[in-house]
DNA sequence: AAAACGTGGCA
DNA sequence: TTGCCAAGTTT
């Protein structure tokens, strides 16, 4: 089979898209018109790693409390935090907020338009500098997130490990010249991006219904189940956490915020010893947080990428100075409002869904 | 440059 | 139940 023409691949991309292309809250009506470069930046950092669907129930929440990038930039940091709880990666929020700041600061409010100075914002990439650069912006940058590394790969029927080096370099310099093809590049991107989501996608492909069935090697040679090669597993490592709940006669409890980076960095959470190798033991637990007795009401586990955290819940009553320091009490109403991550959501506001 | 960083849905 | 995976970036 012929290498497939760059040009008759992105033409029949681009039209596939603007039949099949899905309505989303971040999409405008018109495919072709030229999007708000701060309703890109929002959704391409709520979309990093994370599923359509998460960010659909976030989006408009977010912008609507944020509808422009001024405000965003002159929001208080831990109220972007909460917004984005149970959405995961927290550092995105912060790295998101720094860039709105950046463009008021740096750009005088006007959002940059080049891809290089749109890479240079805090928390932009390659991907997502040439994602908002080519939806808002017309620019001929090209884009490679999974969706379009998993199309291509099997478009040329390409076994090589996805995230080596020689890859990445042969996959951005084939996206580079389909957006050179391209009619229209936002619509070429996103369209290559939803081939990949809606048929090309990781198990069952819908060869059946692809645009570009005919110019893919993949599929010639009945392989597309087995490309792209799929990676090893990330090793897990265990962490152990006791939480204490601790609830005074007015209903409030106790919080204490984690440091800024790390794992749930800068959320809140009930006052949580962790460590590697085991939980800790009763009498330090009790010494540490300065109680009396402590009652242990619940246990679970929770998964991460790179962890399995397994959490004991311990209860007891206030003590006189337990809300001094790095700890602070919270009612019911502000807890809803602050930045947990979703064991603590589990531990702090049980029974309630996550919303 | 490898490792870290979250979460929920689905097979 | 366990593993896989989703619009990547940062350090």
């Amino acid at each position: 089979m012929p290498p497939p023409s760059p040009r008759r691949l992105a033409r029949a991309i681009e039209a596939w898209f603007l039949k099949a292309r899905r309505d989303l809250p971040w999409r405008p009506a018109d495919p072709a018109a030229a999007r708000d470069p701060y309703h890109c930046l929002v959704s391409e950092l709520m979309l990093q790693q994370t599923q359509v669907s998460r960010v659909i129930e976030r989006f408009e929440t977010f912008t609507a409390r944020f509808p422009t990038i001024e405000s965003l930039a002159a929001a208080d940091a831990h109220e972007v935090l909460a917004l984005w709880s149970g959405l995961g990666y927290y550092r995105r929020a912060r790295l998101l907020h720094a860039a709105a700041k950046a463009v008021v600061s740096e750009h005088a409010g006007e959002f940059p338009t080049q891809p290089e100075q749109i890479q240079a914002l805090p928390g932009v990439g390659r991907y997502t500098a040439g994602s908002i650069a080519s939806m808002a912006f017309h620019a001929r940058a090209p884009i490679v997130d999974g969706n379009v590394a998993r199309v291509l790969l099997r478009l040329h029927a390409d076994g090589s490990p996805q995230t080596a080096s020689n890859t990445q370099k042969r996959l951005w310099a084939q996206a580079q010249e389909l957006v050179n093809a391209a009619e229209h590049p936002g619509v070429l991107n996103e369209g290559l991006m939803e081939l990949g989501a809606l048929i090309c996608t990781p198990r069952s492909p819908a060869c059946d219904r692809c645009p570009v069935r005919a110019h893919c090697a993949a599929h010639a040679q009945g392989r597309q189940h087995e490309l792209p090669t799929p990676k090893a597993p990330a090793v897990q490592r265990e962490l152990f956490c006791d939480a204490v709940r601790v609830r005074d006669a007015r209903g409030r409890v106790l919080v204490e915020r984690r440091p800024d980076s790390g794992l749930w960095g800068g959320l809140y959470q009930a006052p949580t010893r962790e460590s590697a190798d085991r939980h800790a033991r009763l009498p330090e637990l009790r010494a540490w947080i300065g109680a009396e007795s402590l009652d242990r009401s619940q246990r679970f586990t929770h998964q991460t990428t790179h962890r399995r955290v397994s959490f004991r819940v311990w209860e007891t009553s206030p003590v006189r100075g337990m809300g001094s320091g790095e700890r602070a009490w919270k009612s019911r109403l502000q807890l809803g409002s602050l930045a947990l991550s979703t064991p603590q959501r589990r531990i702090l506001l049980p029974g309630l869904s996550l919303a």
